[in-house]
DNA sequence: TCATAGATAGATCGATCGATCTATTTAATG
DNA sequence: CATTAAATAGATCGATCGATCTATCTATGA
């Protein structure tokens, strides 16, 4: 019944080891210990080794982000308080692990981008579901899909890019200050999109 | 005359083989070789050994595009238009080298900032001196030192996180939505600035 | 010419890497 | 109980890691 707990420990551990210290700066026995896994079971449960865990692993790691995104659009009032609720999630989540657990794909697109292609592809997998529930969300708002796309894309951005910053300053200060800039942008473009919500509900 | 023209080649060879794969994914064998350097001048050169050298690696990195910040800002008519600048340029070195050549200290941040606290410590550094820069530019158009400050994490943030975006995607795409968007919201904020102007200069 | 320091050259070290391999144990099914 | 597959366990592989070491070559100055 737990048959598969194993497995799932070591994903786990791979998303957390992963998004503190990178892709190659994590080894498999580490990995293994940290996740109470048999050396054995790594390769039972995943045949494609270090790479296919890491790509199961973003793949988790994507899914339980995304969620906690689709909550926030339910939740706030309007887009830019939803994204700075994300904002203040992420410092709350980065101040509680010591400014360790930043963005597991960001660490491996940064590592392997440019040396792994099929995990280039993951990452970009990755990155295109988060996009697509920000886009999701700027579109419930009235954005028409130009907009939100390029609005997603420069919300991501400056999360990622932010979580970057707060980690290498050991502060939340960059988090909050883009959250701040990020939702005014986000209000200042919204106002625009409320015209447009007639013309997209044709 | 040209004594220490091999360890010059070291320093670029790493910075440019840290920001395309990673700190803990270049092997100083492969960093030597990309040098033509021989093994034995890296130690002498650099007895701290590989942490030691992607210091300095940062350390020029961080002067280097610092300086064609300064000019993007002393050419540009406003702030806005000074940042779209940069985020073009950023693009540009992105397509001329297959998507390969990131940001160094971004790439380090993720990999080591957890593990190692001396080269954290250098990551912070180096993005505090581009913060400062931007930080002098805005101040230049009428920014007060909070608000200078805040926007200048705001943009070194998205331009970061861009970076990350088109590198997994392979594509200048969000590098361009975040320079047109972050455009607005800098040339946004700039119209509140300029009426402190005044205050500013006393 | 000789002495010295700087730089080059690479062999070699122990440790660790990811991966493969053979056993053993456990769980499910007849 | 017997059979079979899944899962666990870890020894072991060659390769590579960063680092240390000695030796050689080169330039400078006395």
């Amino acid at each position: 019944m737990i048959a598969s707990d194993t497995r799932h420990r070591l994903v786990r551990a791979a998303e957390q080891l992963f998004r503190t210290q990178g892709y190659s700066g994590t080894g498999l026995k580490e990995l293994t210990a940290a996740a109470a896994a048999p050396w054995g079971s790594l390769y039972h449960f995943f045949p494609g080794g270090k790479a296919e865990l890491a790509a199961e692993a973003m793949l988790w790691a994507g899914g339980a982000y995304g969620q906690g995104w689709r909550r926030a659009f339910a939740q706030a009032a309007g887009p830019g308080e939803a994204i700075e609720g994300v904002f203040r999630a992420e410092a709350r989540i980065l101040e509680g692990s010591d400014y360790r657990n930043g963005c597991p794909v960001a660490a491996m697109t940064l590592d392997i981008a440019s040396t792994d292609e099929r995990l280039r592809r993951a990452c970009a997998e990755a990155f295109r579901g988060w996009l697509d529930i920000l886009v999701e969300g700027f579109a419930a708002h009235g954005a028409d899909a130009e907009a939100a796309e390029a609005m997603a894309n420069f919300v991501l951005a400056t999360i990622e890019g932010a979580i970057v910053l707060s980690r290498a300053a050991k502060s939340p200060g960059p988090l909050h200050a883009c959250g701040r800039l990020v939702r005014d942008a986000v209000d200042a473009e919204a106002e625009g999109w409320s015209k447009l919500e007639v013309r997209a509900g044709g």
